[in-house]
DNA sequence: CCGACCCTTGGCATCGATAACATACTCGAC
DNA sequence: GTCGAGTATGTTATCGATGCCAAGGGTCGG
């Protein structure tokens, strides 16, 4: 027939049972059943706001009865925009990454964006820089980069210029919003809470440097520490992996003096509580230990764990939110939000235990 | 200028420094600077055979030289291909769902599909639908539907039945492909476990029935008993949430002859434990527990949990080639595929105790 | 030395929808 | 009654790349 015949007969997504052998309408189609120009029903569909309601019935009546679907590509060919937004996570399972991931899914969805993700197995800049760019192949209005990188290659500095991007708990790079949790408050109130229970001094089982949330838990359990006037004990270092958790455990364990310590994150909490056990010390008698996430067998697991919650959902929204703005409004000044983590007091916490200690030395 | 602009001034997705004002190249600009026809740049570039090594080279040339890239929309629009596969899964976090996830977006991005997500809050036969159908109107070629519904709704019937579909540990719908772990083998692997154990039956704390993975334990821990010639214990109905399994575990704690427990998931075995210690039974002495995943903190919680593990990547990959190969020949006979799970030996089974038990009463 | 055939490359029409511009039309106010 | 402001719809050009067809140029066999 014509000189080019390749959409006539390829079956793209039909909503229809597809019984009838009539090629896809078009939206010339519909126009010429509701007997309104192709234009109107661009309009109609659009939600344009100068059509006459009647029209707009017409439209959605030969809509509906021709089972028509907007064709994205056009769609997307003659407006230059996609609809899509892209995520960039981290393939590695840790509980607060999927998390954030949902919640980001849900709200672009709610907003009418498409989601596509790309995931890196790492937090090296080179595998971000290449997820990043392949979403940017991709033609995404924009990107969350939901990756706590705390240094920016030139790369990824580069990409995050020419996308409008939030980052997630991430650095700020040039062109880039930013959403976090204030990883230093949910440091704050975990180190608080077991200076409040009469603990000397609390120890950290840190995450890599790597991550930028691990460096502001770092900083804040460390200030907190300070304005107390405590002692600063040495960081332990972990990979967020129960292991690394186990590992830090046994060490701890073997020192006389500690009775509290403040993990970064749950898993690494449960390594560490199994590790004082086996060392011979009790949980919370002993020695008191509070994570990071609030991950759903916090509460399950013996002892429950006294943890810091993340609102992860509130999160994913607020970044869309903000990503959003961005695209719509590219010279609005970004400005950073964060949203507040919360303490959840369980049963791996108590007050520290015979007479000697008490609300004592208190300075500040 | 033109009565139609848009594309001409809107900033599309760049990888250049975008320090030039100059428009977005196009393909006619790369043709011009090659010296060839727009064509021959889109042959070379679509890595087309007919096209002569040096021209290629002078393309690609050009191609660099300009920061070319072809246009997403435009490619998709002529050739009818979206080259993006969709991935229904499930928003709540559990986390076998969320690293199947990302096995399939691995494999995916590997085969040089872009990944389009839809979660869906439930299990709820609408709510999946509404999924599948916001990605059907996103023109994705195929759709991995990653939910484990026993029920097939006639909506998502005639979705699947539109667009190439494989369903991972769910329900075989009538056009479509369906790859899976063998969750009867899951079970059997645990409940002979215990059996050989030497513990007289195995208790079972279930998933939901609506979902089909939790129908596959339930069947094979019964076939498993029967063949076995033991008694066949009521089973215990749970949610997949670490609270259920504490429920269930209460309940368990209080009968005197419960001896093993395969519970179908690690949340919900934690659950379990936790409560059975409540109740003062221990794990594994008094009491045997198996889960199933292996999830990161199975092997750190005391006491270790023996578990089922599940080749999540294995999975994704399958299901993707699977996909892709439906894809390109719709024809092609579905054929079910399944991979095997994992038995995982710790600390949270032991043998039976006592010199009452010992393998006396076996029949078969 | 010529025709058949393959390798390369160009021309043209086309995918389906939208933005800009233009036009017809409605309604209230002077 | 007529003019102006805005509303409702049609017309046209265009987005950017691809598929089909055909043409130019070379090779190989007879």
């Amino acid at each position: 027939m014509s000189p080019h015949t390749p959409a006539a007969d390829r079956t793209p997504v039909t909503g229809r049972t597809a019984d009838d052998d009539t090629r896809q309408p078009g939206m010339a189609d519909v126009a010429r059943l509701a007997g309104v120009s192709a234009q109107t029903v661009s309009r109609a569909l659009a939600g344009h706001p100068h059509v006459r309601q009647s029209t707009r019935a017409k439209v959605l009546a030969a809509v509906e009865e021709l089972g028509y679907r907007r064709n994205n590509a056009a769609r997307m060919l003659s407006s230059g925009r996609s609809r899509t937004i892209g995520v960039v996570t981290l393939r590695t399972t840790f509980y607060s990454r999927a998390n954030l991931l949902f919640g980001i899914e849900a709200a672009a969805r709610e907003a009418g964006y498409a989601v596509s993700t790309a995931t890196s197995a790492s937090l090296d800049t080179a595998a971000i820089e290449d997820a990043l760019s392949r979403l940017a192949e991709q033609d995404v209005e924009g990107v969350v980069l939901s990756v706590p990188l705390v240094h920016v290659s030139p790369g990824i500095e580069r990409l995050t210029r020419s996308v409008p991007t939030v980052t997630v708990d991430g650095s700020r790079t040039a062109a880039t919003e930013i959403v976090a949790v204030d990883q230093t408050l949910a440091a704050r109130l975990a180190t608080r809470h077991l200076i409040e229970l009469g603990h000397e001094t609390v120890w950290h089982v840190a995450g890599p440097r790597e991550w930028l949330d691990a460096a502001g838990r770092r900083t804040g359990w460390r200030d907190t520490l300070e304005e107390a006037g405590r002692s600063v004990p040495p960081v332990l270092e972990g990979d967020w992996t129960p292991a690394s958790g186990y590992r830090n455990g046994l060490v701890l364990g073997r020192i006389p003096d500690v009775t509290a310590v403040f993990v970064a994150s749950d898993e690494m909490a449960f390594g560490v509580i199994r590790a004082l056990h086996e060392t011979g010390r009790r949980v919370p008698r002993d020695i008191s230990v509070v994570g990071v996430d609030d991950i759903a067998l916090a509460e399950y697991c013996s002892p429950s764990l006294t943890t810091v919650a993340q609102p992860f959902a509130e999160m994913g929204a607020l970044a869309v939110a903000r990503l959003l703005r961005h695209i719509a409004d590219p010279d609005a000044a970004p400005e950073p939000a964060s949203v507040e983590p919360v303490l959840v007091v369980r049963a791996s916490t108590a007050p520290v235990e015979g007479p000697a200690q008490g609300p004592a030395k208190r300075r500040s």
